[in-house]
RNA sequence: CGGGGCGUAGCGCAGCCUGGUUAGCGCGCUUGACUCGGGUUCAAGAGGUCGGCCGUUCAAAUCGGCUCGCCCCGACCA
């Protein structure tokens, strides 16, 4: 199908001599909107005729755990190779929603974003011994002389290095810089989607102090943004102290959505807030038996003192004069990974049951019958006033049959859906429907954005 | 890398064991009609180097070898 009836007759357009498919934006209608939107979500509304989202009604082969599934079957994701995945306009709408998420939280922990290469040369990462030490997992590759480079799995080496040429004095500390940017690591067993990609998104933040004792600030800073992220995307997870791998350093928490399908294994105090990844019967503070849980992890914090900075000699000038190695620390969240965690925590047997603050958009408005006038009529305005009102809000436009285009809604998650059918035509009412726990709602149209507003509250307060 | 599985139309699968005309089915797609509150119904149609290469054979999706890709279990990680 795929036809775009527009709101044909009453013509509003600013473009009286071309036909009314000019209004498709909503944007290019020339109404000006109170909220204009900021961010960097895209477009605030869509029309689903035109929504590239590609969904399956079977379960793909490859697919063997939720999140994964639906993410294919919901059209958000494409695997190209394996552990390799493009994100479509849906899926990508959920990551920017995350991103957005994560630079806020970065930004008030006094944060400040940069972008660093994704290339690097060898040499730095011999000057660490990391060329070694990450051994097959580092995707190497030579340039046109030969020169050994490789792509970035992680930054220590390249942010030091920026550290080292440019950070002379203590008055310079603390510095905390932080991209959002694609890794690589060829994993020996990419897995389940995105959520143990070769290439992937990271939120990657470093750290810089002139002492142990600032690294404690900037540290417990992060730790802090780290659990406003995570409440912010309707996540509950436990805060884990963890192994530090080939990152290095001493101290390190790992942040792990609890998840049957998680990789990660822990265990957790039912009665005070004691957790371990470690092998352990009670808890060594009430002694309580531990329950044994399942959790992905989503964000791992790491103090990595001077392991980055003294090998490539990243010093700075302290108040005493003396020349000091900087004390640094390095804070990760895997996006991708933690949309994948989201899934995982929240879905039903029909789809996807996005929290609000993370869902593509927050309301499909769903005509039960293109055809009918006075559904589409109704439907078209109430499209119009949420975009002028600030929702994120698609139109289901497609002559589908009812089945379908609910079956679809479900799937991809909505978190509102707004459906306009007979009730409206007989009793004038508007029915809006809870993705998470299916309660249905009822109002007339004058009321209709009132509820919207109510639930909408509801749903971004409940964390 | 060790162990297991899979590769046939966009997706999900059958056919292979026991080789034999034109390779099937469901969904999706196109066209027309029907229907319009939970993946609606009917009709017509398009769509395939059976992952690739080599071999066996009169004949290969089917048998053998090699190879590539993908998935799952283990060690690794955001």
């Amino acid at each position: 199908m795929g036809h775009c009836f527009c709101s044909s007759g009453k013509s509003t357009s600013l473009f009286p001599g071309r036909n009314n498919k000019n209004d498709w934006t909503g944007r290019s209608r020339g109404r000006a909107f109170t909220n204009a939107y900021k961010g960097n979500g895209g477009e605030k509304t869509l029309r689903m005729s035109s929504l590239f989202a590609p969904t399956l009604k079977e379960n793909p082969q490859e697919a063997e755990i939720v999140s994964h599934s639906f993410m294919l079957r919901a059209g958000m994701i494409r695997q190209l190779s394996s552990g390799i995945y493009a994100f479509l306009p849906l899926g990508l709408r959920t990551i920017s929603k995350i991103t957005k998420i994560i630079k806020e939280e970065m930004d008030r922990a006094g944060g400040q974003e940069l972008l660093l290469p994704a290339l690097h040369p060898g040499e730095l990462w011999k000057e660490t011994g990391r060329w070694e030490v990450y051994g097959p997992e580092l995707i190497r590759l030579k340039d046109r002389k030969d020169r050994d480079f490789c792509l970035g799995p992680t930054h220590e080496e390249v942010i030091t290095d920026l550290a080292r040429r440019e950070i002379r004095s203590y008055r310079q500390l603390p510095l905390l810089l932080y991209q959002i940017q694609t890794k690589f690591r060829d994993e020996i067993r990419p897995r389940f989607g995105v959520m143990r990609a070769r290439e992937f998104i990271m939120k990657d933040l470093y750290s810089f102090d002139r002492d142990f004792e600032g690294l404690e600030i900037s540290y417990q800073k992060m730790y802090n943004a780290y659990c406003r992220i995570f409440d912010r995307c309707d996540l509950s997870y436990e805060v884990v102290p963890a192994e530090s791998g080939v990152i290095g350093g001493a101290v390190s928490h790992e942040f792990l959505v609890l998840a049957d399908s998680g990789e990660e294994k822990l265990l957790i105090c039912p009665t005070c807030n004691f957790s371990t990844t470690q092998d352990e019967e009670r808890c060594p503070h009430c002694g309580t038996d531990l329950e044994e849980k399942r959790g992905i992890e989503v964000g791992h914090i790491f103090q990595l003192g001077t392991k980055y900075s003294e090998p490539m000699k990243a010093y700075f000038v302290d108040r005493d004069g003396e020349e000091k190695p900087l004390i640094m620390g390095c804070y990760g969240i895997g996006i991708g990974r933690t949309m994948a965690a989201a899934i995982e925590a929240y879905h039903d047997d029909k789809g996807i049951q996005w929290p609000l603050s993370i869902a593509p958009y927050e309301v499909a408005i769903i005509p039960i019958n293109w055809k009918n006038a006075k559904q589409r009529e109704v439907a078209e305005e109430i499209y119009q006033e949420s975009q002028e009102k600030g929702f994120e809000v698609v139109v289901d436009d497609r002559e589908f049959s009812a089945g379908y285009k609910f079956s679809e809604a479900d799937l991809i998650g909505f978190p509102l859906q707004v459906i306009v059918g007979e009730k409206m035509s007989q009793e004038g009412k508007i029915e809006v429907k809870v993705r998470k726990n299916d309660q249905r709602w009822e109002a007339k149209k004058e009321e209709l954005f009132t509820l919207l507003f109510k639930l909408k509250e509801e749903l971004a307060s409940k964390a």
